[in-house]
DNA sequence: TACGTTTGTGCAAACGATTGCATTGCACGT
DNA sequence: ACGTGCAATGCAATCGTTTGCACAAACGTA
């Protein structure tokens, strides 16, 4: 179809080694005359010359392409990362190749066999979460291979995530600061890393505050929103019901303020609540959420990063990057008066 | 690396061709002894044979890779229509290549170029929408293209797009059912397929009502938040102000959500809402939104469709498919009492 | 028996680029 | 005058598959 090598070396009499050498500046070491390189390229860009990078690549083993897994990339979350990651990485010069798993470990595995097939040079890789096995064998091939957001405990690989306890805590703490003492978190998928280290936050910063956990205020099993929307309502009609609302993610906090609204129950005033995660429409819900905003676009560069330090020298030292979450104050958090506490503490004495 | 067909034929015996014609079921012509098959597909168990799709698609001239380009990936809409497509091309065993171009004509023009040189069997485009040379040349290099959600006037290709006139005239109507009288419209991108046929759509619904055109209750220029946000302020400030506002996109509408939340308006008692897009959070707004709803699933559907009817013949005359939108009715519109509304136009007579 | 036809298999040439190893000519130093 | 070295270029193998063509054996048929 288009122009190839041999087009052009056939039109200028040079040979197809010499053409390709000055149109790929690769191997440096051979030198080549001012006046060839003007010839082919003229003719090059006459014929509209473009290389076929499936041969290039065959040759090579080298695609310029890195695979990108998230679990869901309709979700604002990773649309984003994915929008960040490609750029950052066209400014290396490699293109992406994005598969959506769906939070399914299985089709997890099949993405990454394509992946794998499609010889990319490195992945960069939003873990379902809940097995690492696959990944492991991969990083055991030797392809670099960076974890993003969604990491393991019982794997030791590149990876960059927010540190999730951290975040919980200080959702948690700013909970118990304007008063609260009932607090209660719906959790998302259990077994996946994300899940069990918020939980872990949120245990802690109770803990911290000397406050005993009731199971009765910990619900949950999935990241979705109906999962929120189902908590909630049970939640509501527990003896002694949550003052304030601690949920694991974003698309959960949608289902929660669906029941909430149902129940017509009013945020902050009947209620409070605090999210995990920071998706761009959280300021213009009403009232706007106070939420644990992850630092995307850190997370992404340094991703980038971490890959192409494992893709230049494959026996460096493994790095997890733990990045701090930021705790956006808005509206959805009521002051509890000193006096309802005291209330709230005799209450419990009674 | 991992094992190629030579290593098959030779460990069987067999030739390479052989093994080929087993593993890839692809030329049928030939046939070969049950036998046969049975050891090869067992020796290429063993070995963990994987098809290098380089070397494949070098071969066949086909990479069974659909691209697909779309303007903004973090904009739920097209994160969806991506999600969709995806895991619909993927029942047909093509895999996706996506780009995002950043509403960027000319990040379009070189995406595209990206997309040719990987030689993708055809393309899924939602264009920037403002220029259709580079979409144009495509087609008449006789690669399989389908335009969907953004088209164009001049440039018949086969497409499915949502009728963005009757939307406006479905939003706008409403508005007027309501008593509404003074509605304004913030626009998106000018020039844009999208952007005029909305705009269409909103002057017919006022002229079929028998309402004049006021210029000043037009703006805006973009599809952004920013935008929604600077033309809200401005129409809050002019003489006579809108009692609503129609606006073209999800995003405009969570600008005009923050200004009019800065004003302290309230919705839908002080001034009334619509907005086209009906992204996955709407509903949990408060107040929930009336929206333009556009069937995405059964776009991604029709341009699957209209994709492998083109590559399987490039002979077929074009289709261009127009979906009708759905108005869902929420929480954002006031009804105007038929009192104010005679007041209004007596106001007008003066 | 002789001659199509079918069945099962192999040979070798593509696909388009890259690259180690020649090869050629020329300048330079001795 | 002769080797030495460098600059500029070409040869040809290679990456892993696919596939048209050839061919041998087996089979059916008259």
């Amino acid at each position: 179809m288009s122009a190839k090598l041999k087009d052009i070396a056939l039109k200028t009499g040079f040979s197809q080694s010499t053409v390709s050498r000055v149109l790929h500046k690769g191997s440096q070491k051979v030198s080549i005359s001012e006046e060839t390189i003007r010839i082919i390229k003229k003719t090059a860009e006459e014929l509209g010359y473009r290389p076929n990078i499936l041969a290039r690549s065959l040759r090579t083993e080298q695609t310029h392409e890195i695979g990108i897994l998230v679990p869901d990339i309709s979700n604002p979350f990773f649309s984003t990362i994915v929008k960040n990651l490609a750029s950052e990485l066209r400014k290396f010069g490699y293109g992406t190749v994005v598969y959506d798993t769906d939070e399914n470990t299985s089709l997890e595995e099949e993405s990454l066999r394509h992946l794998l097939d499609k010889r990319v040079d490195g992945l960069i890789v939003a873990a379902v979460g809940q097995e690492a096995k696959h990944l492991k064998e991969i990083v055991h091939k030797g392809i670099p291979l960076i974890t993003m957001d969604r990491c393991f405990n019982d794997f030791d690989v590149d990876g960059v995530s927010v540190d999730n306890v951290q975040g919980s805590i200080m959702a948690v703490q700013h909970l118990l600061n304007e008063g609260h003492q009932r607090i209660a978190f719906i959790q998302g998928l259990p077994g996946t890393y994300a899940n069990e280290e918020r939980k872990k936050g949120y245990a802690k910063a109770l803990e911290l505050a000397g406050i005993p956990i009731d199971p009765q205020l910990i619900g949950g099993n999935d990241f979705r929103a109906s999962n929120g929307y189902i908590e909630t309502k049970h939640l509501l009609t527990i003896k002694n019901p949550p003052t304030a609302i601690f949920s694991a993610s974003d698309l959960i906090t949608l289902g929660v303020l669906e029941a909430l609204r149902e129940e017509k129950k009013i945020i902050p005033q009947e209620i409070s609540l605090v999210t995990f995660d920071d998706p761009y429409f959280t300021k213009y819900l009403s009232p706007a959420l106070t939420a644990v905003a992850q630092p995307i676009e850190r997370m992404v560069e340094i991703a980038v990063n971490l890959l192409f330090r494992r893709m230049k020298n494959p026996q460096e030292q493994i790095r997890r990057v733990l990045l701090e979450p930021t705790l956006v104050v808005r509206n959805s958090v009521l002051r509890v008066a000193r006096l309802s506490v005291v209330k709230n503490i005799r209450d419990q004495n009674l």
